[in-house]
DNA sequence: GTTTGAAAACTAAATTATTAGATGATGGGA
DNA sequence: TCCCATCATCTAATAATTTAGTTTTCAAAC
């Protein structure tokens, strides 16, 4: 028997390193290292390893140019988004994702004009396939 | 300088945990592990050790009843719920949560019937507060 | 009073995640 | 050609998480 690691999440430094690739459509170490030094100082081959490791649970993909390679998004964000809220549902509010919505309905710090704009979409889909 | 750990969300396996305490309202170390074992077999001392984490780190209230210790929820589930909404929609949301909802909402998953129950309660708290 | 069984507490091993140093390759310029 | 800067890669140290063995405690049974 061997190790389960899941692979279909990124962890938490990976999320914060794919946030940067997805706003910047990606781009070499180098400048990826750039953008995530703005939040916190790591240092070049920390970077690297990572993206390296992305790469190869298949969130990035990487192409040469030059001497350098270039990291490129595998994945568009909203699917990793609808696979992490499918996850949550499914770990936490019983595979009702109603019930997730209900959990934002009732936090104070959204505002109604968040919620109309929910509604909005909702009935935007709810529209189209008419039942 | 130390460590950082965060503490606010639970791991996997202390989530897993958390869920039987939520929907047993808790138990003795044993009882915790008979539920856990239906999922995962488990040591003992595995699960006496994580309950024991989850006391410090403050998801659990412990007390006595004769030799053993009886685990209780410290949080309800639905406080834990909005915590993890807030972290879920700042870390890949934008901290907008209606871009969460947007994901559901494309999902082909969810169903009509669903969205349906969304927007109820949408209406609900939209109706309340009347802007 | 001694043994025994069930429990918590203590300790540590194994795994996974994070960070980064050391090394080596490669191409451009002196 | 030889050095230098830049890059990927290899490797390892540290930290956090998960699992579980060993020891201690204590009350009840004998």
């Amino acid at each position: 028997m061997r190790k389960k690691q899941d692979n279909s999440l990124l962890t938490e430094v990976e999320l914060e390193f794919m946030t940067v690739v997805w706003e910047t459509g990606g781009g070499t170490v180098r400048d990826l290292l750039a953008e995530l030094n703005k939040l916190q100082e790591r240092a070049y081959t920390s970077v690297a390893t990572v993206l390296k490791i992305m790469e190869q649970k298949g969130f990035l993909t990487s192409e040469r140019l030059d001497r350098s390679l270039v990291y490129r998004p595998a994945i568009p964000k909203a699917d990793y988004q609808k696979t992490t809220l499918k996850n949550l549902s499914s770990k936490l509010f019983n595979d009702t994702p109603a019930a997730l919505v209900a959990r934002l309905v009732e936090d104070e710090e959204v505002t109604d004009e968040m919620l109309v704009e929910m509604r909005a979409l909702l009935n935007e889909r709810l529209g189209d396939n008419a039942s």
